[in-house]
DNA sequence: GCCGTTTTCGGCCCGACTGTTTTCAGTCG
């Protein structure tokens, strides 16, 4: 089993016991098992049977009572139970930035709501203002939380949908009579959140017997022909999936049309008429004779394109660039040489300094840098100047014992309210580069956060700006702020801008990437990593570069150890 | 609920901000 659905599962039992009023410390257990959980190495079903999932910290005998029922029957009594017990809309609502349990169950108690619409209601008709404490900006944010919630739960985050992807190709791939089954559309284009999914599946047997027979996967519980070729599948999970049913004449082309974006497909049809094709949900046709094209490389080929990777096909100007044949040659994950960005168990992170080193070692990276959270960010566990110094000379140890990977000190500031970027001058000085990140006071305006930010940027002991909008994904927009300023700013002062690769944030946007690089800014791949099991973020984050057009070259850790230490601190000397 | 004992019960993170209030509860990171 996925050790995600577990974790989800315990993630949810805590949510309940909150909001029934229990203790916070067994909330927080909970919440601390589910983390354990995700972090574990090896597979559950080894882990029980072993005993090792017992040592686990955090993992006690309630969980692993939780964890051997979810193997072994796929459901968890002790949720059903809570669930029972609670409306499940009230879970909804602690979704609502703002409301807490406190306010939740205040809500509950004296006005019966249950669930989003009920909160909408007595948001609009004043009740909700009136109750103690509560009041018009209250009740303007829970409107303004409904809102939020409705737009984003239609979409899910790229890491899960993918998931949810590859198993739904699998079943697909099973069914009598498909060859294959491709993942297209947004997740092929490496999108940040993803709304339907998109197939296409190449026959080897008969067309209505495959679409009689894609009725009976696993899960489907509305099954709908949309036209001869292409037909949505509906799941439990609340997932679509449009599937296109192609074969060896019309490949190319379907997987093409299946995979870009509307205004892609709209500039690439532009440009197929304008050379004698028309390219419609059909294929590719010629002076009314059907073009046969078995492969999307032949399919760019006969158009006279360069092929367009996937991430590119977003409508901005691939086809243009492609017909020059001037596309970049994009960023590989394996052309990083530095991990950066990891947490320990110094702050808030739970993989010891050694464990990162050997991890990133054999994941054949030459060099990491540890970067846990400063003295201010006193919620995560900062780091006091004393405790610096701690750990610096654990690094120091760690280095002298580990070959084959060099740790670098490295440091997640906070940027304070005035733009100064946490502790003093001589301490940042000690660390070999300094990440500078926003974690508070995301309320200010435009101007204020714009001035705060580019402050921090003038500060020579900083070297890059961390999670640089501080978007978390359908769950908070960005901070307010002239991202084109902090860009221009950035590369001016020779500040690498981040690309995060946690899969709630992927911050910086794409869209941004692409900005910054025609403004000569340096990226940054960092992880934001707080377990080595969470090493492998960064594939999310370079997804997200090459969908900004990121090359090699552009890359801050895709340089050597003398070259990032060269760069990250070159303004100290001047 | 989990942990760590000085083994079987006490301790578990907290400061800043927000929106409500005239002194602070609730939320957040």
């Amino acid at each position: 089993m996925d050790k995600k659905i577990v974790a989800t599962t315990l993630e949810r039992i805590a949510a309940f016991l909150e909001l029934k009023g229990e203790s916070g410390f067994r909330v927080r257990a909970f919440q601390n098992s589910a983390q354990a959980i995700q972090g574990f190495s090896g597979t559950l079903e080894e882990g029980l049977a072993s005993g090792k999932l017992a040592t686990v910290p955090g993992v006690g005998k309630a969980t692993l009572e939780i964890v051997s029922e979810l193997l072994s029957t796929g459901s968890s009594t002790v949720l059903a139970e809570l669930e029972k017990e609670t409306p499940r809309g009230l879970l909804e609502m602690m979704k609502i930035s703002g409301l807490g349990v406190a306010k939740i169950r205040m809500i509950h108690e004296n006005l019966g709501v249950e669930n989003l619409d009920d909160l909408e209601r007595a948001a609009n008709d004043g009740s909700l203002a009136k109750l103690p404490r509560f009041g018009a900006k209250t009740a303007a944010n829970v409107l303004k939380g409904i809102s939020y919630l409705r737009r984003s739960s239609d979409f899910r985050l790229f890491h899960h949908a993918r998931a949810e992807a590859n198993a739904l190709g699998k079943a697909l791939e099973a069914v009598p009579g498909v060859a294959s089954a491709l993942i297209a559309g947004a997740v092929r284009r490496r999108c940040e959140i993803i709304g339907d999914l998109e197939f296409v599946i190449k026959l080897n047997g008969q067309r209505d017997t495959v679409i009689a027979a894609l009725g009976s996967v696993e899960g489907i519980i509305e099954f709908q022909p949309k036209s001869s070729r292409t037909v949505i599948l509906k799941f439990s999970s609340g997932t679509a999936a449009n599937v296109t049913l192609s074969n060896d004449e019309t490949f190319g082309p379907d997987l093409a049309q299946a995979t870009g974006s509307a205004n892609h497909n709209t500039m690439l049809e532009e440009f197929a008429r304008d050379k004698g094709f028309l390219w419609t949900e059909d294929g590719l046709v010629r002076d009314g004779e059907a073009v046969h094209c078995a492969t999307e490389t032949a399919f760019f080929e006969i158009l006279g394109l360069q092929f367009i990777p996937p991430e590119l096909r977003e409508g901005t100007t691939e086809v243009e660039v492609a017909e020059r044949g001037e596309l970049p040659k994009l960023l590989e994950q394996d052309s990083l040489k530095g991990f950066l960005h990891c947490h320990t168990n110094y702050s808030d992170g739970s993989s010891t300094v050694e464990e990162w080193a050997e991890t990133c070692r054999d994941l054949g990276y030459d060099y990491l840098g540890i970067t846990d959270h400063s003295q201010a960010a006193t919620y995560a566990g900062g780091l006091s100047e004393e405790d610096v110094a701690v750990q610096h000379a654990e690094i120091d140890n760690v280095n002298s014992r580990i070959s084959g990977v060099r740790v670098l000190k490295g440091v997640e500031v906070d940027i304070l309210a005035d733009g100064s970027p946490d502790y003093g001058p001589e301490i940042r000085s000690a660390f070999d580069f300094v990440i500078a990140s926003v974690h508070n006071r995301y309320g200010m305006s435009s101007d204020e956060m714009t001035g705060r930010i580019l402050r921090t940027l003038d500060d020579p002991s900083v070297s890059i700006l961390g999670h640089p909008t501080g978007r978390l994904l359908l769950a908070r927009d960005p901070y307010p702020m002239d991202v084109a300023a902090v860009l221009q700013k950035a590369a001016e002062v020779g500040v690498a801008v981040e690309i995060n690769s946690d899969p709630q944030r992927l911050d910086l946007d794409w869209k941004n990437v692409k900005l910054a690089l025609d403004l000569g800014v340096t990226i940054s791949i960092g992880a934001d990593a707080h377990n080595t099991s969470a090493a492998n973020n960064v594939e999310l984050g370079v997804g997200i570069a090459r969908k900004g057009w990121v090359e090699t070259g552009n890359v801050l850790n895709s340089f050597s150890t003398e070259e990032f230490l060269e760069h990250a601190q070159r303004r100290r000397k001047s």
